[in-house]
DNA sequence: TTGTAGGCGTTATCAT
DNA sequence: ATGATAACGCCTACAA
């Protein structure tokens, strides 16, 4: 189908060596010659076959990035910010998605390995030691992003436990009496990598502890608006605020709150995390925290292509600053 | 760095073929023989080079997916639908996003095909001849989805002309008695494809012409809010509905009519174009016509399949059917 | 200025 | 049951 270095030394009546010569402009070749190969190579619409290239030459300037359901939002928009910073260093972007499963996000990491991508970058949803010695079986250098696998391989995050520590700070100043934390179900992080869930809520007892009066609960579950309903309900509790780990659960209240005829932030109070795009369309504007998406991506890129450059790479752990967005609900 | 298939042969002193032959369950190897091999495989983790058998047998069994700025979220749901498509059939998917850049749009596409991909899916904003040469130059399968680039390239879509027809219809039956039509520039439509947004434009005169007493304007610009402020300041012209094409647009001027102590259906009618999923959090809730991203996206992935199973493929132009919310905004 | 020869890792064909 | 050889398309010594 496509036309070949061979192809064209053949029509040309010269080496394959000669038509490299004159397509790469290396080594020299007569200017009569030249000419003709690159027309024919014009001609017939040449591209170089970058499999065949990076066989050759070991590298395939590729990063691999493995997303999680992108209808989560959450990782989304780093996806811009990696692929700019990938190709400002010359290297191809390859994106793949892997809709909240464990088996395909595993399946797919082991196909960009096969596919000889330079270096991977992930937010995994997989965690523990089959999982870690899995990566580094991959002899591929990996970031993970937010959720930390293991300390041989580099994670660049924020720190989510000091920003849930300062967000309970933040409520208890508004004069809320009752903090209820909302996240994903905690039973599922014997399986699954909710790394920065765990720390948000670690944060979030810790800083809770240090206020006397104050009443703290937890909801870890999918179905967890019958909870918020029903604790509601209890008015004898004080004035009540959730944080909630991660913006579409504070939305989800909000909502069901909106639905239900309460104002917010009057009847309850409402923070999230993250500051996911879409929350520019919202009303009222949900407080939440910057976890800094844009920076994080960028500094995994960087991350990342430092260690397929190093012979001696040590693996860290990266800190990037967040922003506590203080807005209209709470 | 990685194991190879020599080397293999090498540790376990057998020939490349057998150790082939073992590996790949072809063929017939000693017992003896195969066991070694095998663990030898295994302790050395081993993985075949897809570069290398795809250069070998011309075959990548990969598609390249280009989208554009995801954090428009237009196209971004699809991205699932069509991983998930692709996989059933055995391919790999590689998404590249262009971030609403038509040099940057035609580099990913070129970098896609010299990586070798089967096929390609691009909802594209480049346009005209010379973009669909530089397509079938590429001499790979490409399917586009949505905007139109030429009748020599399957697009998949749904008739977005009908749709804009009905929603006037739809508009006009609610008492509406101006209705304008929000759009992006149209002077961008020499350079950048918005065949999509014209389609739409194209229907709602269509069919707004059949009204003899309906006021009809349009709004194409970027800084289209004031235009908004200004014509809604006009009182005389009767009960007035904002026909948008795209659902962001119609949220923007939602949120500035609620910034502006408006009240929508109230005050004004709102109508959008897409369904994207974000509007599940709006309230009140968008009436809009769903473009049945999935549908297209899947049937996508299964045309663009097709025609790289064909010898002789006829590019067409295929329709699916769209459907009108009818929600709380009219 | 031009050409020959070998290799990247895999596979398929044809021998032994 | 095992091996030798060539091919995919590109690149790089090393000749001539």
């Amino acid at each position: 189908m496509a036309i070949t270095v061979n192809q064209i030394a053949e029509i040309c009546k010269v080496s394959r060596t000669t038509v490299l010569r004159a397509l790469n402009d290396s080594g020299s070749v007569g200017k009569e010659t030249k000419e003709r190969i690159l027309s024919v190579a014009k001609e017939y619409n040449y591209r170089p076959n970058l499999l065949a290239r990076s066989l050759n030459h070991g590298r395939t300037m590729s990063l691999g990035v493995v997303t999680i359901n992108i209808e989560n939002m959450y990782f989304v928009q780093s996806l811009n910010i990696i692929n700019k910073e990938a190709d400002k260093r010359g290297y191809f972007t390859n994106i793949v998605v892997c809709d909240e499963s464990l088996d395909w996000e595993r399946k797919l990491i082991q196909g960009l390995a096969d596919r000889q991508m330079e270096g991977i970058l992930i937010s995994p949803i997989n965690k523990g030691k089959e999982f870690e010695d899995f990566l580094l079986s991959l002899n591929i250098p990996v970031v993970c992003i937010g959720n930390q696998v293991s300390d041989s391989i580099t994670t660049v995050q924020v720190n989510e436990m000091a920003a849930a520590m300062e967000s309970v700070d933040l409520i208890v100043s508004k004069g809320y009496e009752r903090i209820i934390f909302i996240c994903p179900p905690l039973a599922v992080k014997e399986k699954e990598n909710i790394y920065v869930h765990e720390q948000r809520l670690l944060g979030f007892q810790a800083s809770a502890a240090k206020y006397p009066g104050l009443i703290q609960e937890v909801i870890g579950k999918t179905d967890y608006l019958p909870d918020v309903e029903e604790m509601l309900a209890r008015k004898d509790q004080g004035k009540t605020a959730f944080l909630c780990s991660g913006d579409s659960y504070a939305l989800n209240v909000m909502r069901w709150g909106q639905q239900n005829g309460m104002s917010i932030p009057d009847d309850f109070g409402l923070m999230g995390f993250d500051d996911i795009n879409i929350l520019e369309f919202i009303t009222p504007k949900l407080t939440t925290v910057s976890t800094n998406l844009e920076g994080v991506a960028a500094t995994a890129v960087s991350e990342l292509l430092t260690q397929i450059d190093s012979e001696d790479y040590v693996p860290k752990a990266i800190y990037l600053n967040y922003k506590i967005l203080d807005r209209e609900t709470l």
